[in-house]
DNA sequence: CCAGTAATTTACCTCGGGGTAATTTACTGC
DNA sequence: GCAGTAAATTACCCCGAGGTAAATTACTGG
């Protein structure tokens, strides 16, 4: 649960890799661990718990814990549950060039996989703020969704406006699967995956 | 939000459509609304509200609010709120006979839409008895997700397990997603989104 | 009229959630 | 040594969640 690092949670001092004496530390003047290290750290379980409960029912003290530091922590580094939901928002969409394919979206989400259902929360209530600011982050991959599909249904002839809509929820969702069935199978790599998509489309392609 | 039934929610005496005077009630002796009745009600609340929100966030004050009775309704008659959840899950496969095609998944879930979110719940936790459950509630749906994409496969000589797997997800995946778009296009009937899917289905499968 | 009972409510308990004020720890620079 | 300050904790508040015991309502059948 927790990345690979040395310190224990929740041990009481977090003597991890500080530095007494005077060795000279290489940032400025900072005490227990570094605020962007613990910001990065409390970013990574968030997505992780955001990702597997939705946003309605994660819990902020299982989020602390799970780094092995206190809720106020939590509080005086990002304000509110919902300040911590947007970071990761924000963390998630800064995470990668914009996709441009398939293989690129498997490769921003390899390490953060659950990165995908904070974007795609069923949780967040419509009319909210946060519904809109996770409506806004996934702008990038809905775009993608879009242009993929509506091009299938040019080549078509079809013009239906519902069904291009329609069509790039169904992209957007068969992806989604996709990642859950990733996180279930978590020895298989982002260019596994890449391929398996590949290769599966051909597959629903062929003639019948 | 209720079926269109004439009581208005939230009136203290629930005085629907109770007969007074001696006229003889066409069920056994009972008073206020009939249990059946009453069950009915409440699980087509709980399906809606389940499927919004998930198992986690769901609200029991809010199913019963939305059904206009108070919360010890809901204990006396369904024990407690997994035991509620496991009714839904019952009910909702009991709704059909089991689909043989896509057109009949969307004909069963016409009017209870969200009842396909409250089988596919990704707030249930892995381990747990409700994951078991629903897990075993969509054996049939399952199944014919299992059985159509295995013969897409095998017609191409694909014989991997994981491919299989992989692709009975994406199915089911881009089904929920068509459940998702239809839900927020309530005007859509369920043969116009089994006509919908068909024309997707086919420009897909379309020469490029 | 009276028991009996289904249907339903009021009022409460406890626990975990989000959130905060005040404090302690442990280092740096002077 | 002494401020000063970043990092982090303890201990609390309030509320809404799930859940329950005990009453009340409104009808039935005898």
């Amino acid at each position: 649960m927790n990345t690979a690092r040395g310190s224990s949670p929740a041990t009481p001092p977090p003597s991890g890799p500080r530095r007494t004496r005077t060795g000279a530390p290489p940032g400025a003047g900072t005490k227990g661990v570094p605020r962007a290290r613990r910001e990065a750290q409390i970013l990574a379980a968030a997505v992780e718990e955001f990702g597997r409960h939705g946003h309605a029912s994660a819990s902020m003290a299982s989020i602390a814990r799970s780094v092995g530091v206190t809720k106020p922590m939590l509080y005086t580094y990002f304000g509110s549950k919902d300040g911590l939901y947007l970071a990761c928002l924000e963390h998630i969409a800064s995470s990668g060039v914009p996709p441009r394919v398939l293989a690129a979206v498997f490769g921003v989400l390899e390490g953060q996989r659950e990165a995908w259902f904070v974007l795609y929360d069923r949780t967040l209530q419509p009319g909210s703020d946060l519904h809109s600011a996770a409506h806004a982050h996934r702008a990038a991959i809905d775009r993608l969704a879009a242009s993929g599909t509506a091009e299938v249904l040019r080549a078509q002839g079809n013009e239906d406006l519902l069904d291009a809509d329609a069509l790039k929820h169904v992209w957007t969702g068969a992806v989604g699967a996709l990642v859950g069935w990733w996180i279930s199978h978590p020895e298989q790599s982002a260019t596994e995956m890449a391929a398996r998509c590949a290769r599966l489309l051909a597959a629903i392609r062929a003639p019948h």
